[in-house]
DNA sequence: TCCGATCCGTAC
DNA sequence: GACGTACGGATCGGAA
C-alpha cells in the first residue's frame, strides 16, 4: 500500500511566480488580476496533474521574524511588493478558501518554517511534495520529501541534490551559509559562490568543522576570507536555516483534499471577470480533453475535410514547419479549423523513430491548392503572411484572406508588447495555451517540429487554429466598436498580401562590392586604432564604451560632459565637445563611424543573402510600432546608411539586376504635410500650395527676412525647428541640437507659434482632446491609447504629451503610404507589370523595373 | 553557454 | 530629464 501524497505549496513563490508569468490582466474597472489569474492556472493545473490526496498552502505572515531580529539586513534589499500587486494578495487568500484549500499562515514564523513544520512531521506517513521555486527548500528533501519546482516542471530528490552539490540536503545548510543568498540578502563569505561552497562543504561537512580547519586550505586568499568571515558564514548559516519546529498545531486530516465551493467561485470568478474559469466552473467543455482535434493520417480522411472546408466556405489556418523564417520554411503540418471546439492536423512532414506514416506533402498540398486558391473561401490566419509566402514557395497563391488576428489584435491596440496568438488569446479570450518551447523543448534540447511526436503537434497546432478561428469571432466586432473595420478590411488586410511580396521580391545586393568596402574599411580602422592607442598610451577595448571611459576620463583626465545610468557617457556629442581639448576625440569618431558602418551593414548584408534566390529578403513588420508605422527587421533595410559619403557607398551596393532599374518614390515633406492639413494653419497651407521650399518659408518667419535672403545656416535652423515642432521639441532639446541657448531656442519657437498660429491651436487642442479621451487618431481612424497623459509623474507625462503630438502625424503619413502601397500593387498587377515593389522607408517606395518599364513606373507612382 | 541590460548609432 | 518612431551590434555580467 503506497503512502498518500500530501502537497505544501509555497504561497508566496507562488504569487510571485504567478505575477511574473502573466502581464497586463485587469477587470473592467481596472483592478488588476494578474497574480490572482495567475495562481488559479498553476493551482489547477498540480491538481489535475499531480492529483494530490492531502494539499496545503502556507503564506508569510505579515511583520518582522525571528531571521529579520537577529540580522537587521535580512531580506533588506528585496524589492518591495509591486504597487499592483498588493490589492491582489487578500483575494488569492479568499481564492484558496474558495477551493477548500487549508491556508497555513503564523505570525513571526515565514511559509518556509511552516512547511518545514509540517514535513518533518508528515514524513512517515505521507509522501511529501514540497511545492516552490525556493532553492532554500532543498535542505528539507529526505527520502520521503521532494521538492516540484512547477516552473521547470522538475522533481528534486535527494540523489539529484547529491549529484549536483556532492553533499546530502542535510548539508545544504552549510552550503548557503558559505555562498549566501542574494535574494533574502544572506552575506555569506565573501568571494565564495556555488563552486567553491559545495567543494568545501564536500571536503569538511561542515561550516564549523571547515573553521577549525582553516589551515589546511591550500588557497591563502580563501583561508584569509574565511578567517575574516568566520561570524558572518555561522550567522548565515543560522538565517538560512529552516524552523522545522514551529509551535503550530497540525492536524493532518484536516489537508485532506476536498471538493471546492464552487458557489464562492462563481462568485469570485465572476467579480474578476474570469470568463474562461467561469465556463468551466459551470459545467461547459473548455478544457483540452473535450476539444475536438484531429490528426489527418488517412486519404480518404483528408478528402472528407476538404470537402467539409468547401461546405463551411472558411477555414482558420495554420502551418507548422522547419524555419521561423518563411522564405526558408518546410511545411511539416497543416491545421485547420471551422468550428470552435474542432480543429484537424495534417501531420506531412514529421521524421522520428516510430512515427507513423503520413501523407505525403505533395499529395496534400495539391489537393488544398484549389481550395487555398480560392477566393470565395475566407482565410483567417494568426500572422498569415507567413502562409502566404510558404504556400507561394510551393507554388500555391493563398487567396481570400479575411481575417489576421495579430493585425486586429495591434489595431485595437498598437501599445501591446506582443501580439502573438499566446498573448492575444489570454487578453481576449482568458486562455492559456501551450507554447511553442513547451512543444519542442528549449535551448540544448529543443528540436525542430518535424521532430515533435505526432500526437503532441496535433494537440498543439489544433489549439492554433482552432483559437485563431475563436480569436476571428471575438475580434471583428470589436474592431466593429472601435469603428477600425475600414482601417482594418480596407488597409492592413490587404497590406498584409502586399507586403508579403516585397518581402518575398527581396533586394538584390552587390557582396562583392560590400566584400571591397570591407577590406578598404579594415585598412583604414587599422590605422585608426593604432592612433588611438598611441594617444591613450596603450590598448584597450575601443568598443567597450566602459573601458573607453576609464582611459578618457580617468587616464587622460579629460572632463566628463554627461552622465549615463552607469558613468560617463562617451556618446557622439561628448566625443564633439571634447574635440576642442585633445586630439583622442576626433580619432574615436571616426572609429566609431566606420566600425557603425562595417558591423551593421557591410560585414551584415551579406550573411541575409537568401541562399537559393540571392537576395535580401527583410521581415516587413506590420504589428511593431505603436503609431502605424512598418518596421523592418532581419535584416533592417529601413535604417540604411545615406548622409555620410561611406554611407553612400553603402547604398551603392543595393544594385538592381541585369536589365533592371531601381527607382524611388518619396512622399516629400509628408509629415508637414499632413501637420498643414491637420492644423488648417493657412500659413503652412499656402506655402505647400504654392510648392515653396518649406524649410526656407519658415526660416523667412523665424528671420524676418526676404526669401532670397535666407541662407543655408537660416535654411538649417528653420530645418531643425520644423522637424522638432513634429516631435514635440522642447527649447532645451532645441538648443543642444542647434548648439546655442535655452533662451535663444525658446525666442525661435516662439517666434515659429507667431507666424504658424495654427499650429500652436492644434497642439493645444490635440493634447486637450488626448487628456480627455485617453487616445489619439489618425486621419484613418487609427488610435493609439496614451495612458502617460494621466501620470502623475511630469516626466512621463511630458513624454505622453509629445507623443499626443506626434503619433496622429507619423500615423496619419504611415496611413496615406499604405494606401498608395496598395494601389500601386494593385496596379502592377492588373497591367500586368513586370516591376516590383521591393522596400517601404515610411516616406519612400523603392521598385526595381525593367529597363522598359521605367518611364511608366515614374508617371504610375509620381 | 545563453540572455538581458546598457550604450551607442543608423534611418525617417 | 530635456525630440517622436524603429533595429541591431558590441560588451558585460549574471543566470542556466
Amino acid at each position: 500500500m503506497p503512502k498518500p501524497t500530501l502537497y505544501l505549496i509555497d504561497g508566496n513563490s507562488y504569487i510571485y511566480r504567478a505575477y511574473h508569468a502573466i502581464r497586463n490582466l485587469s477587470t473592467s474597472k481596472g483592478f488588476p488580476t494578474n497574480a490572482i489569474y495567475g495562481f488559479i492556472t498553476m493551482l489547477q493545473k498540480i491538481v489535475k496533474e499531480k492529483k494530490p490526496d492531502y494539499l496545503a498552502i502556507a503564506f508569510d505572515a505579515k511583520g518582522p521574524t525571528k531571521r529579520h531580529k537577529a540580522y537587521e539586513e535580512y531580506k533588506a534589499h528585496r524589492p518591495e511588493m509591486p504597487k499592483d500587486l498588493i490589492p491582489q494578495i487578500p483575494l488569492i487568500h479568499k481564492m484558496v478558501e474558495a477551493f477548500n484549500i487549508p491556508v497555513i499562515l503564523m505570525e513571526g514564523y515565514e511559509a518556509d518554517d511552516l512547511i518545514g513544520t509540517i514535513s518533518k512531521k508528515a514524513e512517515k506517513e505521507f509522501e511529501v511534495v514540497i511545492v516552490t521555486g525556493d532553492k532554500d527548500m532543498l535542505q528539507l528533501i529526505s527520502p520521503d520529501v521532494k521538492i516540484y519546482d512547477t516552473l521547470k516542471d522538475r522533481v528534486f530528490e535527494e540523489k539529484d541534490v547529491i549529484e549536483r552539490f556532492g553533499v546530502g540536503p542535510d548539508k545544504m545548510i552549510e552550503i548557503m551559509g558559505l555562498m549566501g543568498d542574494a535574494s533574502d540578502n544572506i552575506p555569506g563569505v565573501h568571494g565564495i559562490g556555488e563552486k567553491t561552497a559545495t567543494a568545501l562543504i564536500a571536503e569538511f561537512g561542515s561550516i564549523e568543522n571547515l573553521l577549525s580547519n582553516i589551515d589546511k586550505l591550500k588557497k591563502p586568499k580563501l583561508a584569509e576570507a574565511l578567517k575574516e568571515s568566520r561570524d558572518i558564514a555561522r550567522l548565515s548559516r543560522e538565517l538560512a536555516t529552516i524552523i522545522t519546529d514551529c509551535p503550530i498545531e497540525i492536524n493532518l486530516n484536516e489537508y485532506k483534499r476536498k471538493e471546492p465551493d464552487n458557489a464562492l467561485l462563481i462568485g469570485l470568478f465572476r467579480e474578476l471577470e474570469f470568463t474562461r474559469l467561469l465556463k468551466q466552473v459551470a459545467g461547459e467543455p473548455s478544457s483540452l480533453e473535450n476539444m475536438r482535434y484531429k490528426t489527418i493520417l488517412k486519404e480518404d480522411e483528408l478528402f472528407s475535410l476538404i470537402n467539409s472546408i468547401r461546405e463551411k466556405g472558411l477555414l482558420a489556418i495554420d502551418t507548422e514547419t522547419t524555419s521561423e523564417d518563411p522564405m526558408l520554411a518546410e511545411i511539416v503540418g497543416i491545421s485547420a479549423s471551422m468550428e470552435i471546439n474542432e480543429a484537424f492536423y495534417i501531420p506531412v512532414g514529421h521524421h522520428y523513430l516510430g512515427a507513423p506514416e503520413q501523407l505525403k506533402r505533395e499529395l496534400v498540398l495539391n489537393q488544398f491548392k484549389p481550395l487555398l486558391e480560392d477566393e470565395k473561401i475566407k482565410k483567417y490566419g494568426q500572422n498569415i503572411k507567413y502562409e502566404i509566402i510558404v504556400f507561394k514557395n510551393y507554388g500555391i497563391i493563398l487567396t481570400g484572406i479575411s481575417f489576421d488576428t495579430m493585425v486586429a489584435s495591434y489595431l485595437l491596440n498598437p501599445n501591446r508588447y506582443s501580439h502573438s496568438l499566446n498573448n492575444i488569446a489570454l487578453e481576449y479570450m482568458n486562455h492559456i495555451m501551450t507554447t511553442y518551447k513547451d512543444v519542442t523543448g528549449k535551448g540544448k534540447k529543443q528540436k525542430g517540429f518535424s521532430e515533435v511526436d505526432i500526437e503532441t503537434a496535433t494537440k498543439y497546432s489544433c489549439e492554433d487554429a482552432d483559437i485563431t478561428y475563436q480569436l476571428t469571432k471575438k475580434l471583428g466586432p470589436m474592431l466593429k466598436e472601435q469603428d477600425l473595420e475600414r482601417l482594418f478590411y480596407d488597409v492592413e488586410l490587404p497590406l498584409v498580401t502586399v507586403l508579403s511580396e516585397i518581402e518575398m521580391n527581396g533586394f538584390k545586393v552587390d557582396i562583392a562590392l560590400l566584400g571591397e568596402l570591407s577590406k578598404e574599411l579594415d585598412s583604414q580602422l587599422n590605422n585608426i586604432v593604432k592612433k588611438i592607442y598611441a594617444l591613450a598610451g596603450g590598448e584597450f577595448n575601443i568598443n567597450s564604451p566602459k573601458q573607453l571611459s576609464e582611459i578618457l576620463f580617468t587616464r587622460l583626465g579629460l572632463k566628463p560632459v554627461k552622465k549615463t545610468k552607469t558613468g560617463h557617457s562617451t556618446d557622439e556629442e561628448v566625443l564633439t565637445t571634447l574635440a576642442k581639448t585633445h586630439d583622442i576625440p576626433l580619432e574615436l569618431l571616426n572609429y566609431r563611424q566606420l566600425m557603425k558602418l562595417k558591423s551593421t551593414y557591410i560585414d551584415a548584408l551579406p550573411r541575409m543573402v537568401h541562399p537559393k534566390t540571392g537576395r535580401i529578403h527583410t521581415s516587413l513588420n506590420q504589428t511593431v510600432t505603436s503609431t502605424g508605422r512598418l518596421s523592418s527587421s532581419e535584416p533592417n533595410l529601413q535604417n540604411i546608411p545615406i548622409r555620410t559619403e561611406h554611407g553612400k557607398r553603402i547604398r551603392e551596393a543595393f544594385v538592381a539586376e541585369k536589365g533592371n532599374l531601381l527607382l524611388a518614390a518619396d512622399y516629400s515633406q509628408i509629415e508637414l504635410r499632413i501637420l498643414a492639413h491637420m492644423s488648417g494653419d493657412p500659413a503652412l497651407i499656402s506655402s505647400f500650395k504654392k510648392d515653396e521650399d518649406i524649410h526656407t518659408r519658415t526660416a523667412v518667419g523665424l528671420f524676418a527676412v526676404a526669401p532670397d535672403k535666407v541662407d543655408s545656416n537660416m535654411r538649417r535652423f528653420a530645418k531643425t525647428v520644423n522637424f522638432g515642432i513634429l516631435y514635440g521639441m522642447s527649447p532645451y532639446g532645441l538648443s543642444s541640437d542647434l548648439g546655442i541657448s535655452v533662451e535663444e531656442a525658446k525666442a525661435y519657437i516662439d517666434n515659429y507659434f507667431a507666424h504658424y498660429k495654427g499650429v500652436r491651436a492644434f497642439i493645444d487642442r490635440t493634447i486637450a482632446e488626448a487628456k480627455e479621451k485617453g487616445y489619439v487618431t489618425t486621419i484613418l481612424n487609427r488610435r493609439r491609447q496614451i495612458p502617460e497623459l494621466r501620470s502623475e509623474n511630469g516626466a512621463t507625462r511630458g513624454f505622453g504629451e509629445r507623443s499626443a503630438i506626434n503619433a496622429p502625424i507619423q500615423g496619419s503619413a504611415a496611413d496615406l503610404i499604405k494606401m498608395a502601397m496598395i494601389s500601386i500593387s494593385k496596379r502592377l498587377l492588373k497591367e500586368n507589370l513586370k516591376s516590383m515593389m521591393i522596400l517601404q522607408v515610411h516616406d519612400e517606395l523603392v521598385f526595381e523595373a525593367p529597363e522598359g518599364e521605367i518611364e511608366l513606373m515614374k508617371k504610375l507612382v509620381g
